[in-house]
DNA sequence: TCTATTGGGACAAAAAACGTCCAGCTAGAA
DNA sequence: TTCTAGCTGGACGTTTTTTGTCCCAATAGA
């Protein structure tokens, strides 16, 4: 932050809020488009009125046009969005915030966005959008990708937008089923960035919940080590981060799975993983899928995940997690992990 | 202006007003502090709610400070003040208009200063303290300077203030009574122009109107004769610039002069001269006094003069004014005169 | 052709801002 | 020392603005 805008702000502190708030409503418009007034408010997490309060003023600005079929930015929208990137973050200081972060967890970089998912849903989107931008990034150098499920790998399929296919792009499915429903699974992901891509998929897939024997004997199989193979070869991982109650939950895991992970005091999940509060693996779902040592192999890890219910998660998770890992995650996961480290730290 | 204040606009159009009054009244306190809520209220032209809303923000910033005797400047709001200077200059296109006012009015420099000093009174204080920081300038290599009189002379006056007491410094009036009331005599500002630099001053005593026989004995008398050798050795001339008709009302001219005044089409007035709108002179009162002739020989010419009002006046003395002239004005009469010649090109 | 969604209009209720006064205090003049 | 002008902070009825909430005609897309 310049000594201007330190002024400024000194003059002006209504502006911060306005600024943020505004900019928000932009970029979800930009991301969104086009979109309505209602469907808008719903999104941003603000009522109509604000909502039309200032998307009025943003058209008045030029920045939006509003058609009968929504409201879309304008070029000098889009321009202003690009100027004012770099000012919100810092003015919201996140810049502060991913330096603390890349610290504490000790990994290579985070990328923070403004806002908290838990209460604007949009803010998923455009941790979705960034995890995209990076993703692109190592395209360039990196072709096998294994990729997780969730609804946040879900965020990141639908923002990915590259200039031109890449057919020798191959996203592998991590994991098989592990009982989420279709849309957020390991291998419809990976099916949908294959094809946002122009780049092939490979799926895995294996019944959850297997008995020992059987588990071991489809190890065998051809299709199966063709996977498992694959996995040792891997660029870069990306994978959401989850809370381990939510996701046992969710997987409808069965009573004796549950009471493990609770009695082992597990707090996050990725991969199949369970982790306790000191990163150590309380529990780990039997079935096929990418492994942790392999996951350590890959020479980038991109963890995304946002909203303050993550928060404790996301320390849990990354005590143990592979240095060359990059963090995409929101202002409110990131301020409740510096204020959970600092409450740490004062005992 | 950068992109990045630029898109800050786009976005919060709001903004630049309300910087721009808060700026003003931080400025205005800082400049009479300590001043309480209504006496500032008629200066900064506010009504009572509304500098009363701005100054508890102000106080809450910790840019003011509020006591029994006043309101006061804190070294916070000082610096806020240092650092928003050029920038509420730039947003308000000061800058540019200095610019073009510079190429119409064919002179060395224009200094604009923010608002209407016609309705705003404490902008004249504003003009008085950026011609007295210019004035100080002057002072280093210029020692015999010519002042005028008027109440923007008299603001000037007040704002001067220089680090150590300079002897050598002499300030000559330039002009008798000239029928002024006291105040704003060119001998009294002479005095004061002194006294707040630690200079010495001379000062020019000869009734006004008087028959042409007793005006040239009068020339002949040493101590006239005296200021006449003076005038031509002037370094530095400074004054204001009057609206023809007010000038001659306010001097009680006699019926004749106005006349003469009006039938030429007299706009301004300078020195006792009268200018019509093509810059030729109409009348001058006789009286002894700087001749045009001698103000042209100065190496610097301080021109002062605010307000829309005076828009006509400073268009019509600034025809055949002289190159090394530098006017301090405010931004109403500023934007004035770049309508009239905007209508005029027009035509 | 139908349906879901859009922007714009409208309006009562709630909230904020405003104009205006007064009381009590204090610094500086007399 | 007393007096007075000017200061802040509190108060309050009256506008003015903002807010929440509906409806409506239009239209894009299925």
């Amino acid at each position: 932050m310049d000594a201007l805008s330190d002024a400024q702000q000194k003059l002006m502190p209504e502006m911060s809020e306005l600024l943020k708030k505004r900019y928000q409503i932009l970029q979800t418009i930009n991301l969104e488009q086009p979109i309505g007034r209602r469907t808008l408010s719903e999104v941003a997490g603000a009522t109509e009125r604000e909502i039309r309060k200032e998307t009025d003023l943003l058209r008045n600005q030029q920045l939006i046009e509003m058609k009968t079929a929504g409201m879309t930015v304008t070029s000098q929208g889009l321009e202003v969005l690009e100027k004012l990137k770099v000012f919100v973050r810092e003015m919201s200081g996140l810049t502060d915030m991913e330096k603390q972060l890349q610290t504490i967890l000790k990994i290579s970089k985070v990328v923070i966005l403004p806002q908290d998912s838990d209460e604007i849903p949009a803010v998923k989107s455009h941790i979705g959008k960034e995890a995209a931008r990076l993703l692109e990034a190592l395209f360039i150098r990196h072709k096998k990708i294994a990729v997780t499920g969730g609804s946040t790998m879900a965020a990141i399929s639908k923002e990915l937008s590259i200039s031109k296919p890449d057919r020798a792009l191959q996203f592998i499915a991590a994991r098989g089923g592990l009982g989420e429903d279709v849309l957020h699974q390991a291998n419809t992901i990976a099916a949908a960035f294959a094809e946002k891509t122009g780049g092939s998929f490979k799926t895995l897939y294996l019944p959850d919940h297997l008995s020992a024997e059987a588990f071991a004997m489809m190890m065998k199989e051809p299709v199966i080590k063709e996977m498992m193979d694959l996995y040792d070869q891997t660029d870069v991982v990306v994978h959401g981060i989850g809370n381990a109650e939510e996701m046992a939950v969710r997987r409808h895991s069965s009573l004796e799975e549950v009471e493990k992970i609770r009695s082992g005091g597990a707090v996050s999940e990725a991969f199949g993983y369970y982790f306790d509060k000191d990163g150590k693996i309380v529990y780990r779902i039997r079935t096929a899928g990418i492994q942790l040592e392999q996951v350590q192999k890959a020479s980038t890890i991109l963890a995304v995940a946002g909203g303050g219910s993550k928060a404790r998660a996301i320390l849990s998770y990354f005590k143990n997690a592979p240095k060359p890992t990059v963090l995409v995650t929101d202002e409110g996961a990131a301020r409740k992990i510096l204020g959970l480290t600092k409450k740490l730290e004062e005992l």
